[in-house]
DNA sequence: TGTACATCAGTGAACGCGCGTTCACTGATGTAC
DNA sequence: TGTACATCAGTGAACGCGCGTTCACTGATGTAC
């Protein structure tokens, strides 16, 4: 409604409708939040965006790329928390892993159909060079915990041990996130786990459990 | 061909078919083989199986409830190739679970679009019997392993340690599992990660990250 | 400042598609006597 | 062993549905002079 008026202030032109394209990426969103990823379909996202059905055409060459929109944003985001919640304290390494393991999961639980979106193969272009970007960033977020975590600097590569570490500790967070969505998570007394249980409880608990320095054999 | 003459033996009977059932259930696994969870569709099982559109109705209620099916049976042969590669070696607990994790990683790989059926919500009904005691049965192997590394018997609960421990366990080797399937994952090197090198070089690495004895923070 | 024109984001109707499911039916198999 | 009948796994045509995308178009916005 505002944006009607205001002149082309933004770097994006607001011609008939204002801000279509944006609009269209937030109705994409909201139909993901209530409906999941198989709930989205481009005719539902023009309907939410007042729109005809042709317009998306405009801005998005098809549905995909609506996808790879929301895809790329979401990494962005993603990517973002994790280096806040990285940033968000002690600066000792596993307590930075911690917190970036609990930003993950958090990020996860919080936007179920996104996150999902996010990692699932074909359903969106990866090859843009924005996409690789914001998809380094956020793995420069952990790999810069566990350079710390290992001593290695920049200038030299993870050691075979150190990447294993990385690895690990990226599954364990995902596979997490993964079970808590799924629904499969229950509390250390068996009962199926609410939300809040996975946050309070479960993520403390496997919060100790990551990989930590030199593990050896017994 | 050869069931037609075939009478009664089985405990399914053959009437007109032989054996529908079973058929579709082959034909569905194959669509997911080839097409992915996404490209499942009950009339391209129909037409695989040789048979019209109507008549699966006889055998399953609705296209979900073929699915289901499938993805019992997948629980079951998980459950069974978790508990072969529990069995087969040294009963070290933390070789168990190496080799269960093994096992975990290798049947995601080879059966890419069922794996990802099985843990998907809404996809298939879950209530079932059948399917809450194949669910438990594969659980339980991993919780059988989780007992004997930290000496909890049958008749005790699992300490709350030893719960984030199995927690751990199985949220790295299902994260992993999952990032190899979106195709995430990278040698040491940087360079995008085959199947061949995931099982022969990642998996051995993540192995030796598995949650072990009393981990404490430094 | 005014006017002619180009640009481009929209409309709305239409397309062909494949889907899941339903329907009345057919005909083979199984069963009771 | 034979016959009448019930059962039930199939057929194939049809249904309504919503989808992504295309099309010729309209009309507002931006631009050149």
């Amino acid at each position: 409604l505002n944006s009607v008026k205001i002149k082309s202030t933004k770097r994006k032109k607001a011609y008939h409708h204002g801000d279509l394209r944006q609009q269209l990426t937030l109705a994409a969103e909201s139909i993901l939040r209530e409906r999941g990823v198989q709930g989205f379909t481009l005719r539902e996202a023009a309907r939410r965006a007042g729109v005809s059905p042709a317009a998306p055409a405009h801005h998005f060459k098809d549905a995909q790329g609506l996808l790879s929109e929301v895809a790329l944003q979401g990494f962005r985001e993603f990517g973002a928390a994790l280096a806040a919640a990285d940033a968000a304290g002690s600066p000792d390494p596993q307590e930075r892993l911690r917190r970036q393991a609990g930003a993950y999961v958090k990020f996860a639980l919080s936007q179920p159909a996104r996150f999902q979106l996010m990692f699932l193969h074909g359903k969106y272009d990866r090859s843009g060079q924005e996409f690789v970007e914001a998809g380094k960033r956020a793995y420069q977020v952990l790999e810069g915990a566990i350079r710390a975590a290992t001593g290695t600097p920049e200038a030299q590569p993870l050691s075979l041990e150190g990447y294993g570490r990385l690895l690990a500790t990226w599954s364990l967070v995902h596979g997490f996130s993964h079970l808590a969505l799924a629904g499969d998570l229950r509390t250390p007394d068996g009962s199926p786990a609410s939300e809040a249980d996975i946050l309070d409880k479960l993520v403390p608990l496997i919060a100790g459990q990551l990989p930590a320095s030199s593990p050896r054999r017994p």
